[in-house]
RNA sequence: GGCGGUGUAGCUCAGUUGGUUAGAGCAGCGGAAUCAUAAUCCGCGUGUCCGGGGUUCAAGUCCCUGCACCGCCA
């Protein structure tokens, strides 16, 4: 399989997320995306805002906009630290786009035809002073259980209570504050997940090599209690996709639309319809990804998520494309993540907590935290950042072990023998280090296919730290005092060192990587043949001396994030 | 209350289907070198693998139990 489809959960519009969202998916699927796409194969990577639901529009208001022009607005502020962070969208979507819209509608109409949707009457609280009815936990009243009097409809938050909206004592809405409520009638679409448990269960149970994290918590929903539920995909909102079955009406459901839950994975597939819509490419372009019948079975997809999104992913999303009879591409492989916590406790949307990605820009580029957040990948549990820690790798990391080394490699042949890579030959030291390099690359490219990412992580370091050891115990320095030419050879190892650490390095810190292709005037092709790759900066090879690549993190700066991060955002 | 997860060196974490003296990076200590961003390289760990039982020739690794922290659900 030499195309690889690559999506990542995608981000709600309400507001800009923080280092942990970033880490559990988009990150990480962007450093394969980069890999891939190094190893010279045809990559798609698709991502998009999350645009639809009551927190969006409850935003809008708060922003006093139209909820489409808030929308806009903030997929357009996604996209900007997204592009800070270098992260190597295809194509970055909108759930609320015309595509997804008809898609959605599509599959609805699908499912409805193949007996996997139940229409339920049910009871919900409507308010007439905001015109709508209002979702659980819009609902404030008294608790009757301890007095609270923020209690939510769902539950209370002072005495952890699970309530009903009409348990409130003097319910109100949540929006406006009135009082003026009602409980009516409502009817509602349910996709009948129960139906297809067994198909699911199949599916998930043939997926061994998938990380546990992904396949304990698709069990757990299959055979918890009474096994998998079947869900709610309606609401009854204004912001959303209309119900409809395929392009005809659905009578009864006028006025409403479908649960962000059910539209928003159908994203991945319309989004790669506007990726060919913005690029003036057919509808086949983008089918080949994702139609089994229109050459998709070629395609190896592979999710990134972290651990809250993967029920979605493993049970309701292939239960839409299961549902349909229609030959859509299924997911090959689901890598979730754990939470990363932050200096002792959660990073928190909510509260503000942890640091936000548009903040992380403005501190540092984007390498030093692609790295650290990268190399230290909640994996195999929950982990935990700390600003002491961060500063400790990242300045021995990036600033000591591999901008150090570029500095002195590159300041040493400037000072005796020019900026052009200098001519001599290869002996037995050279030969060593290509010889323990060569199945390091191997094992850092195995890491990688195999998503891995602290292990590839560690195995790039240990690669740029070879060249330090080389350096060291080669001594150019002392060598050429007596024997120049000796000495040019190392220099001309050294230098191809450095083409070979930034195509390695490139989809971790892409930025520096870039710096070091140009400085280094030469091309990004990936070490196949370690051997090769160490020839192809020739003798008389120009080249200029970068800046250095990376400085260090001192104390004060620390300090002060580490104050300023302590509380909560504004 | 139920279910699940986690608990390994000062810190962040690895430890495959139970099998030799339990590992890595960072920090710390000692040394070498001086090309380089006072960077680099070499050497140094007697850790109750949370506590307590048990299974086994053999357990960080399996079972039971207690404790702590964290999730999810009622």
């Amino acid at each position: 399989m030499n195309r690889i489809l690559i999506t990542s959960a995608i981000p709600y519009i309400n507001g800009i997320k923080h280092l942990g969202n970033l880490v559990g998916s988009q990150l990480p699927a962007d450093l394969y995306a980069r890999y891939n796409r190094g190893r010279g194969r045809e990559v798609m990577f698709i991502c998009a805002t999350d645009e639809h639901g009551t927190p969006a529009e409850l935003a809008a208001a708060k922003a006093g906009q139209p909820v489409d022009e808030f929308c806009a607005e903030m997929h357009g502020v996604q996209a900007e630290i997204a592009r800070g962070f270098r992260l190597s969208f295809d194509h970055f979507g909108r759930s609320s786009s015309a595509r997804n819209q008809a898609l959605t509608q599509h599959f609805a109409g699908k499912l409805a035809e193949n007996g996997l949707i139940e229409e339920v009457v049910e009871q919900q609280v409507y308010s007439h002073a905001d015109g709508r009815f209002l979702p659980d936990r819009y609902i404030e009243g008294t608790c009757p259980n301890c007095g609270y009097d923020k209690a939510r409809g769902d539950q209370c938050e002072n005495c952890t209570k699970q309530l009903d909206p009409t348990d409130l004592i003097d319910a109100r809405s949540a929006v406006s504050g009135s009082t003026d409520l009602e409980v009516r009638e409502t009817k509602h679409l349910y996709l009948r997940q129960s139906a297809m448990k067994d198909k699911l269960d199949a599916w998930i149970s043939a997926k061994a090599d998938w990380p546990v994290l992904t396949t304990s918590i698709a069990k757990k929903w299959l055979h918890d209690g009474d096994g998998l539920q079947d869900r709610g995909i309606t609401r009854d909102l204004d912001w959303g996709v209309p119900v409809k079955k395929g392009d005809q009406d659905w009578p009864g459901m006028e006025g409403k639309v479908f649960y962000v839950w059910f539209d928003a994975p159908i994203e991945y597939i319309a989004a790669t319809a506007e990726w060919a819509d913005a690029n003036g490419k057919a509808d086949a372009d983008w089918q080949r990804w994702w139609r089994t019948d229109m050459g998709a079975d070629d395609v190896k997809y592979v999710q990134f998520m972290g651990k809250d999104n993967v029920p979605f992913h493993t049970l309701s999303f292939p239960a839409t494309i299961m549902g349909s009879n229609e030959p859509w591409k299924l997911v090959d492989y689901i890598k979730s993540f754990n939470y990363l916590n932050y200096d002792g406790g959660q990073f928190s949307t909510s509260q503000g907590r942890g640091v936000f990605m548009d903040q992380a820009l403005e501190i540092l580029p984007a390498d030093y935290w692609r790295w650290w957040l990268l190399s230290h990948a909640p994996e195999n549990s929950d982990s935990e950042f700390t600003w002491e820690n961060f500063q400790q790798s990242v300045n021995k990391d990036l600033a000591d072990v591999l901008g150090n080394f570029v500095s002195r490699v590159t300041k040493f042949c400037r000072s005796k023998f020019g900026e052009a890579v200098p001519d001599g030959a290869y002996g037995d030291s050279e030969v060593a280090l290509i010889d323990e390099l060569t199945p390091r690359i191997r094992a850092y490219e195995g890491h990688m296919e195999a998503m891995d990412v602290r292990k590839a992580a560690n195995e790039l370091r240990a690669i740029w730290v070879a060249g330090n050891e080389y350096l060291q115990s080669a001594a150019p320095w002392s060598v050429f005092k007596e024997n120049p030419e000796r000495a040019a050879g190392m220099i001309r190892l050294s230098l191809n060192l450095i083409r070979l650490y930034a195509v390695l390095s490139a989809p971790f810190i892409p930025d520096a990587a870039a710096t070091l292709i140009t400085a280094m005037n030469t091309d990004d092709a990936w070490p196949d043949d370690v051997s090769a790759a160490m020839d192809v900066l020739k003798p008389g090879h120009a080249f200029t001396v970068p800046d250095n690549l990376f400085s260090k993190i001192a104390d004060e700066e620390r300090e002060g994030w580490q104050a300023r991060f302590s509380g909560v955002r504004d």
